[in-house]
DNA sequence: GCAAAAGTGTTTCCTTTACACCCATGT
DNA sequence: ACATGGGTGTAAAGGAAACACTTTTGC
């Protein structure tokens, strides 16, 4: 038995809401393979690290995040031989969701638009299919846990919240029935006990998120 | 950047419904690593092999299981770095649900209940979390997919689909509740015309699997 | 006939949906 | 005053839970 050895790398779906739209960081390449492309931020293990190590690492050095506000967890792994035209590479990917924080101080790491980024521009490798992958398992997370909170900043009003749903899921919501859906499940929003009025009208409650780990029953998504 | 390169296996949990209990398919190890314990089958990709195809080729090769029958998905990857102590090992585990077929012509190769597993019996690596995930996994798909059908034969009773939620749930169903559910779903069951008597009492029709790739709205688990 | 399992009907409860309406602020 | 968004009330529709009851077989 041959133990055939691989390349293993951590690429990152970092997503962000920004400017009502939903956003991915990628990396511009301006070298081979696949210059003049986006590719997905990430990079190769270390071999004393463990996977969610290595993507925290990631996620600091190319991604410009540090931040443990980020939410992150593992998406799925990638391994078919040639999808590296230099060699075989094995990609775990890692989801993550983060609030609208600067993207990095690099200029080659940028926010884009999903909208863009899955219909024409030019991706490398098979990153527009972990892309999708990603977001489709953002979209369906919102459902049954409360991670949209992991959008918005720490504090944060109920209309926000929505805002993310309706940004993620590309479909407006009733807002009262979502009131009184996200006020009413138990650990999910906790109240500051200020208001603000950004939004205008009304002043609305300020909340920081619960620690409710999942949402039942669920939140439903029109039309599914 | 020096690309450190790692094995790369591919672990199974395949697990089964068999007199009247939820198993997994083990692997008797008799010589170190963890010699006289139970791992998950599997073992390390080939150069030239994708991730799924490394799946299937050891369900027939480690597991005896050649049958295309076999429901096989991705699970997750688990790669820090001491968790073999021959050499660091990156591991795609996936999952396997099947019906109860003979096992294996190797002695080997077992079902084992899992609740053997889970509490008491000495597991290899990280194989207990592994096979903790799977049964999470499969636990959770059942309220959503149409993949209880994977664990029986192709034609099979409304009953006979029942006992499997049952026992992967491990909680009663109410039946004249879950037959209404069921049937109710387009798609999801098509029957046979035929009948059969094997369960005693009134002959129930025989149904095979629909083509729904889920279930609207989901399947509830009791006291969830 | 009787036991056993399949399958149907019905009632109650809870959640979602849709929308009328009131509330509290900035301008 | 009025526009704007926050928040509450309420009635209708739909599905789940609970369970009485009928159907069809084997013995």
């Amino acid at each position: 038995m041959t133990d055939a050895r691989v390349a293993v790398t951590v690429d990152l779906v970092v997503l962000t809401v920004r400017e009502h739209r939903l956003c991915a960081l990628v990396w511009w390449r301006d070298r081979p393979p696949y210059a003049h492309t986006w590719s997905l931020p990430g990079g190769f293990i270390q071999l004393d690290e463990d996977l969610p190590v290595a993507a925290e690492r990631l996620m600091a050095e190319r991604a410009g995040l540090a931040d443990a506000r980020v939410h992150l967890e593992q998406l799925a792994t990638y391994g078919y031989p040639d999808r590296d035209p230099r060699q075989r590479v094995v990609s775990v990917a890692y989801l993550g969701l983060a609030p609208d924080l600067p993207a990095s101080t690099r200029a080659q790491v940028v926010w884009r638009p999903v909208s863009d980024l899955s219909e024409s521009g030019s991706i490398a490798f098979d990153h527009r299919r972990i892309l999708l992958d990603g977001v489709e398992r953002a979209r369906a997370k919102l459902e049954y846990s409360p991670l949209a909170a992991a959008f918005c900043p720490a504090e944060f009003t109920v209309a926000e919240l929505r805002r993310v749903y309706e940004i993620v899921w590309g479909t407006p919501l009733d807002p009262r029935n979502f009131h009184r859906k996200v006020t009413g499940a138990e650990g999910f929003l906790v109240p500051t006990g200020r208001t603000t009025t950004r939004d205008g009208g009304r002043p609305a409650r300020v909340y920081r998120r619960g620690d409710a780990e999942s949402l039942h029953p669920p939140m439903m998504r029109p039309g599914w």
